[in-house]
DNA sequence: CCTACCGATCGGTAGG
DNA sequence: CCTACCGATCGGTAGG
């Protein structure tokens, strides 16, 4: 008799994983719409036929995905826990994290795209009002916490942070496939870190 | 006799531009893959095979879309006419004039989202090579006239300026399909502008 | 610039 | 979970 494991994965679990990261990694090469159900079922290892034992549909597909793979899960333990003593520390840590986080599994930036191009954030602000309530609460406290801030709105800073996370990785791609990449400096994160916190001037003094 | 004017477009050119504006309309609706040829004609008004005798393609099509309706030539001579006394004058006032111009025919930005999510980039980065030596004069200029700068590098200020605009959008989109945009406040702009000119942070004084 | 057509491929399903 | 199929639609073209 085989050992049962309570959270070992059933065969079907399996398969519909498989069937969400081929189609994951074949929306960020090609979008949503130029990636065919086929195409799909091949990446994954089965008959065309079979995708719909897992998925209604394909756009059941993509929803599945914008779920499953929200990376807001695994960042934001991560930020809980990195807390400095300032908000300034604490500020730059989080978006180091949040970075460096999404550098390593950039996919989550491409699909929020895809969403936007393809959909018009139809999933994007469905996905927003579930994650708000979790997160806010943590540029409230650094509101809270460090009175001389310049952005007081709690709201706005997430926004800000989120932009600002969103912007880097934007330009990073354009940049990279570019010549002018040669102009940049080496740790073009740190800039954008710093510029976030102090602005681009500094002070007059 | 009819007026012979020297500049009024040929009935060729109004074809064509009825095509790209047809076409514009529908990439910002569903993007460039979910949008079928027959549509685009019919928007335009014309028959399917009309379309082939302006465009070789639908990709075509929307490449001369990104060259023919790039905001850059609209917003860069504004922002070189806008010097301010001081950088911090002439940056918010240029990135005033971009977002405003932008909020006006806010296509563009899309546009280049469309690029980014279903051509991987390909004809972005071929636009940045012609437009990047007419735009860095500009931040070099800045970097120059303003000694006391935290951003020295004029390429590295061209990007975070390029982004925060992107990011302004991207944000405003989302927050405004939801309900956190009530807790935003009523000038986000003018935020944003701030945070990049002296950061999210009151200087320690 | 239109009509009528091409082969290819699409998302999805029936039946087993 | 696969095979074989459906009607619909795709980008593009020939011929006028």
């Amino acid at each position: 008799m085989p050992v049962k494991e309570k959270d070992s994965p059933t065969k079907g679990e399996i398969t519909r994983l498989a069937i969400e990261d081929a189609a994951l990694e074949l929306f960020m090469e090609h979008g949503y719409h130029a990636t065919s159900m086929r195409q799909i079922a091949e990446q994954a290892g089965l008959a065309l036929g079979g995708i719909y034992n897992h998925f209604s549909s394909k756009e059941a597909i993509f929803e599945g995905i914008v779920v499953d793979k929200h990376p807001y899960k695994k960042i934001l333990p991560l930020i809980l826990g990195a807390q400095g003593e300032t908000a300034e520390e604490f500020l730059s840590n989080a978006m180091r994290i949040a970075i460096d986080e999404l550098d390593r599994e950039p996919y989550y930036i491409k699909l929020m795209m895809i969403e936007f191009v393809e959909f018009n954030g139809q999933h994007g602000a469905a996905m927003l009002r579930e994650i708000a309530p979790k997160v806010l609460p943590v540029f409230e406290q650094v509101v809270k916490i460090r009175k001389n801030m310049r952005v007081t709105n709690p709201a706005m800073l997430m926004r800000i942070f989120f932009g600002m996370v969103l912007s880097y990785f934007i330009t990073n791609t354009i940049v990279s496939n570019s010549i002018i990449s040669k102009l940049m400096p080496k740790n073009p994160m740190d800039v954008y870190v710093d510029v976030i916190l102090h602005g681009v001037l500094k002070p007059e003094t």
